[in-house]
DNA sequence: TGTACATCAGTGAACGCGCGTTCACTGATGTAC
DNA sequence: TGTACATCAGTGAACGCGCGTTCACTGATGTAC
C-alpha cells in the first residue's frame, strides 16, 4: 500500500472515474462519498485530500462523464471507414448495446433530466457538450444542415432515453431501430 | 381544522398533488416525507395514515404525474380547432411556457432519465404513457404511421430535455423551433 | 332531536440510521546533508 | 550511498444533521340509542 505522489493522482483518477460510471448509471444523487471511496478499496476520509466536497466531486465526474461518453461514441464512429462514418456512428449511438451499458455511455442521455433541473453553471457544462453534438452532426449533414442536426440530436437522445424506460424488450428495440433507420435515411434524402 | 373523512380524502389528494408537481420539479429522489407535508400544511407523522412508505407514496406520485401531464397536453391541443390539432398541440409541447414550466407539464419529458435506471415496475408504469404518446402521433400521421410517430415523440421528448439544459437561452430556443418545424412539416409531407 | 361513546385524522416527541465532514493519528515517501 | 527528519496520503473514530418511520396522545367526527 504505497502512499506516493504518483499514486495519489493515479487514486484521484480511480475515484473520479468510478464517480463518472455511477452518475450514468445510477444519477448524480446516487453518489455517496463512503460508497463510492469503498468502490475504490479506499477510506471515506482519504476523500478530502482529493476533493474539496461531494459537491465539487459531482462537478467534476460530470465533466469526466461527459467527455468519456463523448469519447466513446466518436472512438465507435471514427473506426470504421470515411463515407460509413456517419451511418456508424449512428447506428453504434442506437444500438442495443449503448442501451445496454449506461455506466459507459453518452452521459447526455443518461443524465438530461437530472441535469435539466440543476443550476446554471452545471447546465453550462452539459451544453458544451450537446452543441458539440450537434456540430458534428451538421457537418454530417452537410450545408444547412444545423436545424436538421437538432432534430437528429433530440430524437437520438429522446430515443436512448426512452428504449431504458421502456418495459417489453421489443417496443425497446422498435424505438431503437425506428430513430436509427430514419437518421440515417435523412442524410441520404436532401428534401427536409 | 377539520378531520373528517371527507377531510382526509381531500388531504390525501394534496400531498398527492403535491408531490407530484415536485418530481416534475425537482426529481423523484427530492421528495422528502417532512418537507412534503410542511408544504400542504400538516405534520410529518400524519402521512402514514394516507401512505405506507415513502416509496409508496413516489409510485402512486409519478402514476398521478404522468396523468395530469397528459391531461395538460391533451387539453391544449382538444381546445383548437379540429384540423390545426395536430400542429396546436406539437407547438403547445415545444412551447417555452411548457420549457418552463416542468412543475406542470409532461412528466415523461421531466423525468425520462430518472425512471430509465428505476426498476421495472416503475418503468413499466411510464411506458404505459409513452405507448399512448406515440399511439397518438401516429393516429395523426395516418397509415404506416407508427415509425414516424416514433420518431417525433422521440424528438420531442429529446428536444425538451435538450432545451431545458441547454445555457443559452437563444440555443434552447432555436431546438425548440427547429424540431416544432420538422415535426410539423413531417405530417404535411409525405415522403418519409 | 339529544346525549354518550367509539372511532380515527392529525400531532409532535422519539427512535435508529446513514450521510457529509473534521481531525488526530500513522507510517511510507522523499529530501537534505 | 547512507542516515535523519519533514512531509503528507490515507486511516478510522467522532461530530451534527436530516431523514424515514413509530407511537402515545388529542380532540373532532360520526354513530348508537
Amino acid at each position: 500500500m504505497g502512499h506516493s505522489q504518483v499514486e495519489k493522482a493515479r487514486n484521484r483518477a480511480r475515484i473520479l472515474k468510478a464517480a463518472a460510471r455511477q452518475i450514468r448509471d445510477q444519477g448524480l444523487e446516487s453518489v455517496s462519498v463512503g460508497g463510492l471511496m469503498e468502490k475504490v478499496n479506499l477510506t471515506h476520509g482519504g476523500f478530502y485530500g482529493h476533493f474539496d466536497s461531494r459537491s465539487d466531486l459531482l462537478a467534476e465526474a460530470l465533466r469526466q462523464a461527459l467527455e468519456e461518453g463523448e469519447g466513446h461514441a466518436r472512438g465507435q464512429g471514427s473506426s470504421a471507414d470515411r463515407p460509413n462514418r456517419f451511418a456508424s456512428f449512428v447506428r453504434s449511438y442506437l444500438s442495443r448495446t449503448h442501451r445496454d451499458s449506461r455506466a459507459a455511455g453518452c452521459a447526455i442521455s443518461a443524465l438530461v433530466s437530472d441535469v435539466g433541473r440543476a443550476g446554471e453553471l452545471t447546465r453550462a457544462v452539459m451544453s458544451k457538450h450537446i452543441e458539440r453534438f450537434i456540430d458534428d452532426m451538421a457537418r454530417a449533414f452537410g450545408e444547412d444542415g444545423d436545424a436538421k442536426a437538432i432534430v437528429a440530436v433530440a430524437a437520438m437522445i429522446g430515443a436512448l432515453g426512452l428504449s431504458r424506460v421502456l418495459a417489453d424488450p421489443k417496443r425497446s428495440d422498435a424505438v431503437l431501430k425506428a430513430v436509427r433507420d430514419y437518421v440515417i435515411a435523412m442524410k441520404r434524402i436532401e428534401g427536409i
